[in-house]
DNA sequence: CCCGGTCTTTGCGGAATCTTGACGATGCCC
DNA sequence: GGGCATCGTCAAGATTCCGCAAAGACCGGG
């Protein structure tokens, strides 16, 4: 088995070595960050499979490097805390993070948690260079510049019609549902806030340049939105 | 609205209530199973967006229902259990589980790793429930791009004319009762207002070019409806 | 402090969809 | 055949949903 490289992250030395054996034990290549701006450093750096994190650093608050990370990474997130308050987790895993365990963890189910998360990693063939840019007819979404363009022109999104599209250009032709949309661009706690979607949908077609007969953002009526490719004409 | 279908298994009357009525008041629609043989038949039948699963069950040990599923489907699956034995975490994590909560477990915390799970599938291409077309005869019915078409030729339809057909098309050649269809389509409330039913019906032979003597859609007098292929006319 | 970009909120016309009531047809039991 | 229950069809409101525009709120940088 390739050994896979795992980035812990934690302020408290007896816990970064403790841990820190416990995966060289089971094979895995582990690095180590003490701080959040260590964090962000090493993930952009090492691109590791999996980052474990705990959340109490002195710099930068654990949570905020999570959506710092989700920025501009999908590696998965592994949130190791003392702290068990329940909004906290919430909001942990809401901006991004993949798993929560609470201190005192049992290592086995540490373990076994990582061996989920790298197989989310390995169902999911990012990271590397490879399919950043989603192609749906003559629009392409690099996700790793968050730049859309049109027939090779670049297009200015804001962020979130950037997510909007994104999200569309995931799921090539297929129906994402309003509620789909607005938990992924705004957040889970915005269910049916669907005026958004009408305001937005309309920004997007007119900066993708989308006309009346020859359309891209599609809308099926009480249900959500579809990307097309409007040369293939599909179903 | 349609939401993310959600299967809820557990074999307490109560835990199951107050499960389905939290995840109903996010907007979740929720299907219910108290065995693993069902919690088996209603994730194959229902693509439910994301599997519940208490380990605790009556008939199947519930470690086992999750290594089935994984036979076959990725649907993500939170597991749900009183026991907090670590080897039956562990075991359960690696035979396919995407996470695992401990009772008593928080409400909020178990949302938000709900959240984390659709999250997942949303991001992964998920090839295989592309094979989400089911088909009676010439009639094809295709939940992702939430498009029915007859003999290939698309057929527009409203979203409860879908909702209708889909119900349909999910038991191929049986009998969905007046009732059960009214819950489904017009939600919980709605349970003998057959006249909607009479309406729909009628719209959606119209649509789907049914005639008197080449029928899909029959009806059961006084019980429900069918949806067959003509070819194969069965009794 | 101002300014530009972004997000939120509001409103309206028009279209699509749903609801409701009416009427006739059909089939069944007596 | 008559009475009764159920079904099919139609069409007119009533309601919801959508696209679009515009104005105010918010925010970070200069």
């Amino acid at each position: 088995m390739p050994a896979e490289h795992i980035l812990v992250v934690d302020d408290e030395p007896a816990i970064l070595r403790a841990l820190s054996a416990a995966l060289r034990a089971r094979g895995y290549v582990v690095h180590t960050a003490t701080t959040g701006q260590g964090a962000l450093d090493q993930t952009a750096l090492l691109e590791p499979a999996t980052v474990v994190l705990d959340l109490g650093l002195p710099d930068i608050d654990g949570v905020e490097v999570c959506r710092l990370i989700r920025q501009w990474s999908e590696v998965p997130i592994v949130v190791l805390t003392a702290d068990g308050a329940d909004d906290r987790k919430v909001l942990a895993l809401d901006v991004g993070a993949d798993d929560y365990v609470t201190k005192p963890f049992s290592t086995p189910e540490l373990l076994a948690r990582l061996r989920v998360a790298l197989r989310h990693r390995l169902r999911n063939p990012t990271g590397t260079v490879d399919a950043a840019v989603l192609r749906v007819g003559d629009v392409a979404v690099d996700l790793g510049y968050h730049q859309v363009s049109v027939n090779g022109t670049a297009v200015n999104l804001t962020p979130k019609e950037f997510a909007f599209v994104e999200i569309l250009a995931r799921h090539p032709g297929r129906v994402i549902t309003q509620r789909t949309i607005l938990q992924e661009v705004w957040g889970p706690e915005y269910g049916d806030e669907t005026q958004y979607l009408r305001v937005y949908a309309s920004q997007i077609r007119k900066k993708l340049g989308d006309t009346p007969d020859r359309r891209r953002l599609l809308t099926v009526a009480g249900v959500g939105y579809r990307l097309v490719d409007p040369g293939t004409e599909d179903t």
